[in-house]
DNA sequence: ACATTTTTGTTGCGATTGCAACAAAAAACA
DNA sequence: TGTTTTTTGTTGCAATCGCAACAAAAATGT
């Protein structure tokens, strides 16, 4: 599914929508929400990146989500936490519209062009999410740090057409997505060089095999 | 949130339901569907259990996911898949409904109650599915056996409101659903007990701590 | 332009994990 | 009921991984 719909170039009608919705700006290290239960709030993010991180007992930080523009988060998603300590915080600038997740299926009452644009993209925008978390599923299933990164680096070449591609984030964010240590994955990375699996040079990486 | 919704309750409205639907069963091993690109192939589980399964290239196979009664499944999901050795399998006796992805959203010729039932609850359905992502990321995430054993438990233990429960499937799923070793995980497991964190009497697990 | 913070790159070492192989118990089947 | 298959339980060993600690490079802020 190749994705259509950008909120952005429709945001500006939101001027003249009706009042359940709400627009807020954050900036980078701020907290734009955190989950708690039964709230049902439903986000967009409407431009800018932001992470979905625990803080565990110990105070270790695992990004669990990585969000961008277009992606949906809330607490509406995560119903039943393992533990409560979720928050998710601005990396950049952010924009974000803010629901709850009900209000978004009762007709607007204005019928605005904003609301009615959001819902007709919203599955698409759900399937989106879905999507993403099942890459990273598979992703995470993986058992080694080598399989994880060429499997990553596979579905890197496999979206961009070429076999050479950057890495689209930090490799310290890398490994927090495949949830590896960082250390442990730079090693891997060096052997995959090493035995001609990968070139690398910074974040660039070149499939060598098939 | 809690689920309202057993699409078997209304399967019986399926029979003056108009022809877009159709309603498949299947045995035990038997293949439901594998993942192709692009056909937007959308599925619900009305009764059965059925694992969508990947085998790797040295033939290891790894669940993905666990489906159960109302679990939404299909390419529609996965529209871009690392690699496409993917399969759903039944686990038992299974009985399916499958669309076109974008059937379930234009409405319904015959107007009938069956349809009308299905897009009422469809969001639902897909929240599930997406909590259920959500939990099994969280998991995964964790680094080691004992942590994702511990998440898993409280998460069971935070659903039945018990301190005492039963693991739903066999441990060796549960090694496949965790993403872990199965005789590591056992290991672990017996670690467990012989450190008072946990009772064990076959699949019956208690939490002593807290 | 300089100071500060973050990211990248590297390595030794010990802990955890996966693998292999097996026996016993339980479940499924005929 | 008896047979076969699946699941559970266990252990030694080797491979992999995470941790800690550090230096260099790059990015960021003033």
């Amino acid at each position: 599914m190749v994705t259509s719909f950008n909120i952005n170039e429709f945001v500006d009608d939101f001027k003249n929508c009706c009042n359940k919705v709400q627009k807020k700006s954050f900036n980078r290290d701020e907290t734009i929400t955190s989950y708690i239960r039964n709230r049902n709030q439903f986000c967009i993010l409407v431009c800018g990146n932001a992470d979905l991180v625990r803080y565990d007992l110990n105070g270790n930080k695992t990004i669990i989500e990585h969000f961008t523009n277009n992606d949906v988060f809330g607490e509406v998603f995560y119903s039943i936490t393992i533990n409560n300590e979720l928050f998710v915080e601005a990396k950049s600038k952010c924009d974000v519209l803010i629901y709850n997740y009900y209000d978004i299926h009762t007709k607007c009452t204005k019928n605005c062009k904003f609301h009615q644009t959001l819902s007709e993209y919203l599955p698409e925008l759900i399937l989106n999410k879905i999507t993403d978390l099942n890459t990273r599923v598979e992703l995470l299933t993986k058992r080694t740090i080598r399989d994880k990164l060429l499997g990553y680096f596979n579905l890197l070449s496999t979206k961009t057409f070429n076999k050479t591609f950057k890495i689209p984030f930090s490799l310290t964010d890398l490994a927090d997505y495949l949830s590896v240590d960082r250390s442990a994955m730079m090693r891997e990375l060096k052997l995959l060089k090493d035995e001609n699996f990968i070139d690398k040079n910074g974040k660039e990486i070149t499939l060598l095999y098939k």
